[in-house]
RNA sequence: GCGGCUGUAGCUCAGUUGGAUAGAGUGUUUGGCUACGAACCAAAAGGUCGGGGGUUCGAAUCCCUUCAGCCGUACCA
């Protein structure tokens, strides 16, 4: 598990401590001074690989110019037998670090040495988290919202496990409550209509509108014609919401499975409604003193569970009494529980009932106002809902139609349906476009653009370096040049520019995914891989490998092999496939 | 009102721990295949980092304030 972009960093670090020391028992600098320097990689090339801010951080302890604490350091320096060649004194003071040949060689080793699982890592250190996504209503088919935080909680899932964490892929099925009885309505509404015409019934008026209600309504007829004409309301709704439910919930199953999404788990809400789990969970907030009752219905005291939430996180009375806290229903009038009551259960079992030490979910940013509430919730509880439930607000997609916004409505059917979708472009080019940008920005969805401009999807940019790649190694093993093992190919002659920006890109890898983790951020995968695929096609331009001297070719067809490898590796964790040929 | 997200090149967006001359794609202009895949590469042009103040050696980044857009603020889910 090597990364040796830290590793590097790391020597700086030591390197540049021990030459003060030498420098300081010298009596050249000041002893003693404690110096909080940083490390950073310049963006400009020409700076070096690594720029340490010591000589500059150290100034005020030490009492001296910052260019002269620098030019002390690179006098005490000892670079033999470390990752670089040189050091230089630039701007007001940055010690610069250049990377040498052993470096560069290292980084085509190490990636040999772990194949597929290079970039992987202990950051996790075999955490138990739960990622839960989607999750999308059961009444109707899914729209662009879900395809987005599908592929956000399947490529976040796949990351969290690379790094270390023990990873489980969770849906939950909403199917109980309220939605449920209005989708039952919905289908009896069209299957009335069927018997007696569309003027011959009423549809509700907050029913669902699109086709798909149509569809089930004409299946249940097929299946049982007009004997439910006259059935009771009760009988009619249990029938056609289970009905409904039974043809829906393997629809997205398998949809989702087209999309190359697949959990470990379906959790079905009712399930903790039948085994008395809701109840339980609400028992447990009124013991806690967390509830009280008003007009027939079971509160909780939200209120102050917030209030005490935003003080243990820093902030002031003030701010919090400016506030506009409400409380929240757990129990109705009529006796049926909340949404949220199922969704604090739900959430005590992930983490009590089920020991997630993290409970991560993809939501939609509609739902934000729910995750201060939860989590405070959760604290009612003793679970430390602010630190295990972690939520992860996706923004919405903008449904655009010849450039302008069209409003996705569910009830209106206007929503485009994710198999739709992957009727018009593959799965390739949906997974890589609905990952591209940060959770935190809305991402605009044309379907003509998408359609249009299918070969301007990054992802082809991607691929074609791979299958580029692929191609070559081909046409050279046609030849009779294998790719050799790192240990038998001299990887000191990788020296030109494009050579050693492409294996600074592969080194890159590790500390990607640990800030695409640590951010719940897997949209930096896309980037890495155009920005990776950019240095190699650039390699690719201005180093010839057929016909050049074996050794030359040697090392630079071991340095596309690595590259190919890479590139498939992160594709992999996106759910992408990696073609040989396009 | 209160709260969340966003604001960086014509457009779509990056920008790690506060670092040096703010980057990429796309679009525009101009070049590069008798070539290992031109679905590629190179070059030019394009900026008040929404505005204002503060913190400091140094701010797109941190703090305050203000403006604009989207969203939320149910005995819905």
């Amino acid at each position: 598990m090597s990364n040796l972009i830290q590793a590097a960093r790391q020597q700086v670090d030591q390197l540049t401590r021990a030459a003060y020391d030498r420098a300081a028992a010298a009596g050249v600098l000041p002893a003693g001074a404690e110096v909080n320097a940083t490390i950073e990689i310049p963006k400009d090339a020409a700076h070096g690989d690594y720029a340490s801010s010591f000589a500059m951080a150290g100034a005020k302890a030490m009492h001296m110019a910052p260019r002269a604490i620098a030019q002390a350091i690179v006098d005490h320096l000892e670079l033999e037998g470390s990752f670089f060649d040189r050091v230089e004194i630039a701007g007001p003071g940055f010690l610069n670090f250049t990377l040498g040949p052993k470096w560069y060689g290292q980084v085509i080793a190490d990636i040999e040495a772990e194949g597929a699982a290079y970039g992987a890592s202990d950051e996790g250190r075999g955490e138990k988290v739960m990622v839960e996504f989607v999750s999308a209503n059961p009444t109707g088919p899914m729209h662009m919202g879900n395809a987005r935080g599908g592929v956000l909680g399947d490529t976040l899932a796949n990351v969290l496990s690379r790094v270390g964490y023990d990873t489980w892929k969770e849906f939950y099925v909403n199917d109980a409550g309220n939605q449920i009885h209005k989708f039952a309505e919905s289908i009896h509404a069209r299957y009335m209509q069927l018997l007696l015409g569309e003027d011959g019934y009423p549809f509700p008026e907050k029913g669902y509108q699109g086709d798909d209600i149509r569809e089930l309504a004409q299946q249940f007829y097929d299946q049982h014609g007009d004997s439910f004409r006259d059935a009771p309301e009760e009988e009619w709704l249990e029938a056609m919401g289970q009905f409904g439910l039974t043809v829906n919930i393997p629809k997205m199953e398998s949809d989702l499975k087209k999309y190359r999404i697949e959990y470990d788990q379906w959790f079905y809400e009712s399930s903790l409604h039948q085994s008395g789990f809701v109840a339980e969970t609400v028992g447990l907030l009124v013991d806690k003193g967390w509830t009280y009752e008003k007009d027939g219905a079971l509160w909780l005291n939200t209120t102050e569970l917030l209030k005490q939430k935003f003080l243990r996180e820093g902030k002031t009375q003030e701010q919090v009494d400016k506030l506009d806290l409400k409380d929240d229903v757990l129990r109705r009038a009529n006796g049926f529980y909340t949404y949220f009551a199922a969704d604090i259960a739900y959430h005590r079992n992930k983490l009590e009932v089920r020991g997630f030490d993290k409970a991560i979910n993809i939501w939609g940013a509609d739902h934000h106002g729910h995750v201060a509430r939860l989590q405070a919730a959760l604290d009612g509880l003793g679970l430390d809902g602010s630190h295990r439930l972690v939520i992860v607000l996706m923004q919405l997609v903008n449904l655009l139609q010849d450039g302008k916004p069209v409003r996705m409505s569910k009830r209106s059917g206007k929503a485009i349906a994710l198999h739709d979708l992957l009727d018009e472009i593959s799965v390739d080019a949906a997974r890589y476009f609905f990952n591209s940008r940060a959770s935190t920005s809305p991402l605009d969805f044309d379907l003509d653009l998408a359609v249009r401009e299918d070969s301007e999807n990054p992802v082809y940019y991607v691929q074609y370096a791979h299958a580029r790649i692929c191609s070559l190694i081909a046409n050279l093993a046609a030849d009779g040049h294998g790719v050799p093992a790192a240990a038998d190919a001299d990887l000191t002659l990788l020296s030109g520019e494009t050579e050693r920006a492409l294996i600074k890109a592969l080194s890159q890898l590790p500390e990607e995914l640990r800030l695409a983790a640590r951010d719940y951020d897997p949209s930096r995968i896309n980037r890495y891989l155009v920005s990776l695929a950019g240095d190699f096609h650039r390699f690719y331009n201005a180093c010839r490998i057929k016909g050049e001297e074996p050794a030359l070719l040697s090392a630079r067809l071991k340095l596309a092999d690595t590259v190919r490898l890479v590139i498939a590796n992160c594709l992999a964790l996106l759910g992408v496939s990696a073609p040989e040929k396009m």
